[in-house]
DNA sequence: TTGTACGCGTTATCAC
DNA sequence: GTGATAACGCGTACAA
């Protein structure tokens, strides 16, 4: 069933149904209809690869993250696939992991696949030294490269960011201005938007006339646990500390059941902030305050950005969305 | 940049050429060495779409979930995708939210982009009226269909499924011989997932010489608060029990966060198990007993089946995978 | 072992 | 407004 099929059963040329096909107005109202009837008679659907082959796209944008079963990573995934479709366009998922070698593999395996653009989905495919982004850059020469929440400067890269900074610096700032002199910073990732966080705790510390202490800030993997026996261990060594802010609330799950192992109330002892207010923050008693970081947002914006590319509008190489922050009990204000 | 340069740079064919891309071995070892030098020269990459057009596949299969954000579907999406790159395969994913109409929207649109097969993660693609299926058993004559957790019999249909009926009965038989005497049944969903694990709760009953009490099972929204809610206004109302099953965590940390409010003691006066062992059972004081429902294996299983059909390999039509149950902290068994 | 020629189903460029 | 026909790039009979 291909479109020469169509065009005997219709009595025209195959070059009137791709007309028809295609929305062309040069087909008088007549052959239009009849072809489209017959279409309908004979289920006809157009054969894309065909199509991919003439015109060298399948409407396809490939999505890569390190791990779609991350809360965070999977709620991206969701609206940028929801998105892309309202758009006309499919998308092909490739998890990748943390290793940047397999990120690479994977990247040119989708380029391959000619893709009409890859987005990058979380912060942790900008790594620190610049020479292991240069595959990105050269990259962009061939197809727009968007990061949704990571930042890299280049041609035919776009970047969609959630303020970390701002939001971390306000979380903080309030958790000193409602009387706490001990604020924990527990993060989990070196990443450009792990750093960003951290700034933005150091800029609350800085703002309030209160000195930077090393002791009080903490890497720890991104898990429940490891937060729990962190926390645990750094008070039994003598730390002392009034408020955990978390860079993620798996983070800050672990704190609160920190203060449940040892008794301490919340938020009355230890006040806790959790980041990208998922579904973690409401499982504990009581509920964790958390950083909004308006994935739906980023991802909209993303893939506007990237309708704005294609279709050769002037488009910002870098777009900054700002966070809520949704108060809850671990926090008196 | 095609396979007629290549076959130029290397004073060969494009036959020559396309033998070698294929692996094939009537090629010397010398034109095949060139010929590969030639090829990283260039930088050739075979075109996928003139590769597709040929072959009539572009080893891609189309992954349709209700929603890619769920913690279960997330998952199963992960492993998914993970086990079909390993064989060589991408996946198009597709979220199609609950209606059924837009459910067949978007299986014919995966069916036009001729995927070599759909894969239907999680139970909410079978209907209870059997011709709201027939787009499936009718599509299944074109190209196989797979369902992660879920069972619908057709040719070329085929499901890997959880034994949740078991998983339940177990959880719950622990439960009665753990003496509790009123087991409440909170579940979400009358999938057929859903169905199955409500008869594993009354097979635990009825094995037990209990009655089967309308009372003790309810229907509720899969999310933490509702549960919660439901449960306290159950406790108004003056119903008592002494544990609570749950088809979900999510239901399983509203009773935790229910026993909380009214200050019930876990799991003394009060048990309770969650379903699918996800990051929310880790996140509650105390962690909850949950049933494992394996999703990792239910999906490489479903992948390997896939590959099965794929090569002619006689599968199975059904395969089912037996649960555990982790044992945490909301139980005494 | 290698090369030629055709088919795959479109889209697009002509000419009419 | 419509119809031939040439790309698009690959796989593969078939011939040599």
């Amino acid at each position: 069933m291909n479109i020469y099929d169509v065009s005997q059963h219709a009595g025209v040329s195959i070059a009137t149904v791709s007309r028809v096909l295609n929305g062309n107005p040069n087909v008088s109202e007549k052959t239009r209809e009849n072809v489209l009837k017959v279409m309908d008679e004979l289920g006809y659907t157009p054969n894309v690869f065909a199509r991919g082959l003439g015109l060298d796209t399948m409407h396809t944008v490939g999505i890569m993250c390190s791990d779609s079963s991350d809360p965070y990573l999977a709620g991206a995934i969701y609206y940028l696939e929801r998105s892309l479709r309202s758009h006309g366009y499919d998308s092909i998922l490739c998890c990748t992991g943390y290793d940047l070698e397999v990120k690479q593999k994977y990247f040119s395996l989708l380029r391959s696949k000619r893709v009409d653009a890859v987005i990058l989905a979380g912060s942790k495919f900008v790594e620190m030294r610049p020479r292991d982004n240069s595959y990105l850059l050269e990259a962009a020469a061939d197809l727009p490269i968007m990061l949704v929440n990571g930042w890299l400067e280049g041609d035919n890269i776009y970047s969609t960011v959630c303020d970390d900074r701002a939001a971390v610096k306000q979380a903080v700032s309030l958790l000193i201005g409602s009387g706490h002199k001990k604020v924990l910073y527990l993060y989990s990732s070196y990443s450009h938007s792990g750093l960003n966080k951290l700034d933005g705790y150091k800029d609350a510390l800085t703002a309030a006339g209160l000195p930077v202490q090393p002791e009080l800030i903490h890497q720890c993997a991104k898990d429940v646990e490891a937060s729990r026996d962190l926390l645990l261990s750094l008070a039994d060594e003598g730390l002392t500390f009034d408020a955990v802010m978390t860079s993620d609330d798996s983070l800050a799950v672990g704190a609160v059941k920190y203060a449940h192992a040892r008794g301490i109330s919340i938020p009355g002892d230890l006040s806790i902030v959790g980041y990208n207010n998922s579904l973690l923050a409401l499982c504990t008693d009581p509920e964790i305050t958390s950083v909004d970081s308006k994935v739906e947002a980023l991802c909209t914006t993303t893939v506007n950005t990237l309708m704005g590319v294609f279709s050769g509008v002037n488009v910002p190489s870098r777009t900054t969305i700002a966070s809520d922050l949704i108060k809850r009990s671990t926090t008196n204000f």
